[in-house]
DNA sequence: GACAGCAAAATTTACTTCTG
DNA sequence: CAGAAGTAAATTTTGCTGTC
């Protein structure tokens, strides 16, 4: 499908009806121009890549702000019209190979059927789950049967050449409805909190089909008003994300835990706000894209104005001359959409894209500041193959009940407490840094022996698609970061470096004295299966 | 201002499925 | 059956926002 063009502009044309001549800009600004620079011109022959007419450089895309979470699944809405399903067979292949009882897959071993039939699995409960919700008129999967599908389909028809347009265009105006809004809205949430808890629903189902099942549905459903609620309650700080539970050293091995972790979703609200900041600066600014940013102004302006903007690129965000331009893309907003916003939000947002502006332009245009970017890329690098690694281990234990038990630790230990690696000599090894607070047993938990090792085994076995798993050895490297998760249980922690720390710093790190971690793992689990 | 985090696009890889 | 085409996952890259 088509990466989406700019919708935020037409999110907002959807909840106010006026303001055509921004989202015509800030489609047409989406055509064409500036491919990376290596993508294009080395090879001309590449045109072998699959992917299907990329209109898009991405340089130019700006982020928009619903759409699917992670990756594919393109099915729901694109289909709809236009393309004999496509999806149809993804999902429904596997069925006839898979009786798939379901603690089967899990265990799997199976090549091929293996993924096809936790996807069945899962989806068997989720439909459960969903009937037995108040969820009935579902309007997304079966999309297609309501009413106002075909007219509009019809009409856009006629310039279906152009490719995408129309059915994304369609997208956009579903989204317009209130109801499929909040549908789509609490999907998203749900994904977190949904694979988590079909995962519990999945072991639930086997001890005891009925009672507690339909407790962990009002669970969740309980849960989802509640994220619903809070959202509503405190517009101001919409989407802190504290990934650490302050005060709990107290916690205990929970054999049943259920993972909650992973990326959250910004507010919405805020993202389409922001895009639309964006547009505004880009008009004012008159560029095309950031990569491209004018010079500042001439010396004899001394403040900008609507029709003559300029940032001040040498100066703060929070200078005069820039709160000054802030304050212009703030009233220009607040004008366009009145009834949305308020002042203190969009003024302080504004300022925060000027400030991130200011950095792209000093990136471009000031060696020094030019010349740190490996060193950024490097950090950003490794950064995100410790989320991957994160999120691998969180996945293995929501996959496997018996690994239940170590997700809290996990979970507790968080992003910043996974260590982080290095590329060796050797492309595609990576060497870890060691975290010397933990005890070697925390270690041996999470890589050699156990939940690395199963997430390979269970997720990467022969057969499995994507990218193979980067390996990593232990070359004997030690993280200097700063230390400062508190609330890990003694147990847990290295009794050398433990040795080292004095009363005070003890109590800082809020050690969990009761807790005698159980570092047990099924190691049924390693074996390599079939 | 530095750095963390989220999100999407692009790239790479290894598989499956379709097609000639 | 080979090879093209499609698909999924891991990763990198880019663009932006948020927090300390």
């Amino acid at each position: 499908m088509p990466p989406a063009r700019s919708s935020y502009a037409s999110e907002l044309k959807a909840l106010a009806a006026k303001k055509e001549a921004a989202a015509q800009k800030a489609k047409a600004k989406q055509k064409g121009k500036n491919p990376r620079p290596n993508t294009d011109e080395v090879d001309g022959d590449p045109s072998s890549k699959k992917r299907k007419g990329n209109p898009g450089p991405a340089t130019v895309n700006r982020k928009m702000p619903d759409e699917r979470n992670t990756t594919q699944h393109a099915e729901p809405s694109s289909s709809a019209g236009s393309k004999p399903k496509s999806p149809a067979n993804a999902k429904d292949q596997p069925r006839p190979t898979a009786p798939a009882g379901p603690s089967h897959n899990v265990y799997g071993s199976e090549r091929t059927g293996r993924k096809a039939q936790e996807e069945f699995v899962k989806e068997t409960l989720s439909e459960a789950a969903a009937s037995q919700e108040r969820r009935t008129s579902n309007a997304f999967p079966g999309a297609p049967q309501g009413e106002q599908g075909s007219p509009a389909e019809q009409a856009e028809e006629t310039q279906d050449k152009s490719g995408f347009e129309p059915t994304s265009d369609d997208h956009d105006t579903d989204m317009e409805n209130e109801s499929s809004l909040d549908e789509s809205e609490s999907d998203e949430e749900e994904i977190g909190y949904d694979s988590a808890f079909l995962d519990r629903l999945k072991k639930l189902y086997r001890q005891q089909p009925t009672k507690e099942m339909k407790e962990a549905i009002l669970a969740m459903l309980d849960r989802l008003c509640d994220a619903q609620g809070d959202k509503n309650s405190h517009s101001k700080r919409f989407n802190r994300h504290v990934r650490k539970s302050q005060n709990d050293s107290n916690w205990t091995q929970d054999p049943d835990f259920v993972i909650t972790d992973g990326p959250r979703r910004r507010d919405h609200d805020r993202v389409v706000l922001s895009g639309y900041i964006r547009v505004v600066v880009d008009e004012l600014l008159k560029i095309k894209n950031t990569s491209r940013l004018p010079p500042g102004p001439p010396p004899e302006v001394a403040a900008p104005t609507a029709v003559a903007f300029y940032i001040k690129w040498d100066e703060s965000q929070t200078s005069e001359f820039n709160t000054v331009a802030a304050r212009i893309v703030a009233k220009r907003v607040l004008k366009d959409w009145p009834t949305l916003f308020d002042m203190e939000n969009v003024f302080e947002m504004a300022t925060g894209h000027i400030k991130y502006l200011r950095a792209c332009y000093r990136r471009q245009t000031i060696p020094e500041v030019a010349a740190k970017e490996p060193e950024r890329h490097f950090s950003v690098n490794s950064r995100s193959r410790k989320h991957t690694l994160y999120q691998h281990r969180l996945k293995i234990i929501k996959a496997i009940p018996a690994l239940s038990k170590h997700g809290k630790l996990i979970e507790h230990l968080g992003i910043d407490g996974t260590s982080s690696d290095e590329e060796t000599a050797r492309k595609g090894v990576y060497s870890v840094r060691r975290k010397k607070q933990l005890s070697s047993k925390v270690q041996h938990l999470k890589r050699w022996a156990s939940l690395d090792q199963a997430y390979a085994i269970h997720f990467k076995g022969p057969g499995s698609k994507g990218n193979q798993l980067r390996r990593r050895v232990d070359a004997g490297l030690v993280s200097k970061r700063r230390f400062r998760i508190t609330g890990l249980p003694k147990s847990c922690m290295d009794p050398t470096w433990l040795a080292t720390l004095t009363d005070v710093q003890k109590d800082l790190l809020e050690f969990n004295k009761e807790l005698e971690y159980d570092f047990s793992f099924p190691v049924e689990l390693l074996e390599i299966p079939e």
